[in-house]
DNA sequence: CGTTTTTTGTTTGTATACAAACCACATTGT
DNA sequence: ACAATGTGGTTTGTATACAAACAAAAAACG
């Protein structure tokens, strides 16, 4: 009588979670073409609370210093972003939303949202709150 | 008044989902080593289902045919898992759980289950119910 | 003041993820 | 039988993700 209890992939919370957010990504990709989910990421953070070092943008955005690192150097490349050196601590880079990158997320924003709600859409408005609410506890 | 409704990342579901995703990985990866979380789901599948096709067990992992390609390469690496030649079908690989593939599934699915629960730690039994029944909606 | 610790950023290596182009083989329709 | 189409698998290129090891600089502390 020992644990034999089946395991259900589906009913997992991480094979779920996996699942619905490829879901999320491929909506938000045919919506926005341009940027990834995650870059946008960045450039929102980028929008709200203003100019940050490189590190500070991937704790804000939940990236690791490796990761932040190519998702702003990929930014930098479309010149959504610009990178400069901080002359007060000399291993800093503080990275800045460009003028295009402004642009950009603001032209942007309300197809963003749209492609959360078109995420949610099988979902009442009740349940969407509800399933934000739980998420947001198990951060 | 033209939508001017602000952008609140930490809202957005694609956000919560890669943030909550990421703390299940973790937690995954530090209770079952030798294999990640994709490796084990290929591996419950195999167990559930028996042998597939590489493409079907794509299929029935969410991962796309390069996708599963790496990770069953991986499991054939490390002996868990056994691919051969269809012979009816000379495209097919038919991808079979070995012996220890097996037996690190045994050993391991009571684990995989405690993650779970523990990602789920900070909700109530019946609001991990009810997050699950709402992710399953979003597929 | 000088040593220890922390922080910032880079690099490398491994593992997903997916688009797109491609080849080989199967199936279908005529 | 043949041509069109579809399916199975591989490869390449790009983009996350994270561990680990590293260098440079700043901060903390005795």
């Amino acid at each position: 009588m020992t644990g034999n209890s089946p395991y259900r992939l589906d009913e997992q919370i991480g094979y779920l979670l996996r699942r619905v957010n490829q879901r999320h990504l491929s909506i938000f990709a045919a919506s926005i073409p341009g940027v990834t989910a995650m870059q946008f990421a960045a450039l929102a953070r980028l929008a709200e609370l203003g100019s940050l070092s490189q590190n500070q943008l991937g704790r804000e955005t939940s990236m690791d210093a490796a990761t932040i690192k190519g998702v702003v150097d990929r930014l930098v490349r479309q010149g959504l972003v610009e990178s400069v050196p901080d002359s007060e601590d000399r291993r800093r880079l503080t990275v800045t939303l460009s003028e295009s990158g402004r642009a950009l997320f603001e032209a942007t924003k309300a197809t963003a949202l749209e492609v959360s709600e078109r995420t949610l859409e099988p979902l009442s408005a009740r349940e969407r709150r509800r399933l934000v609410a739980l998420l947001s506890r198990l951060t």
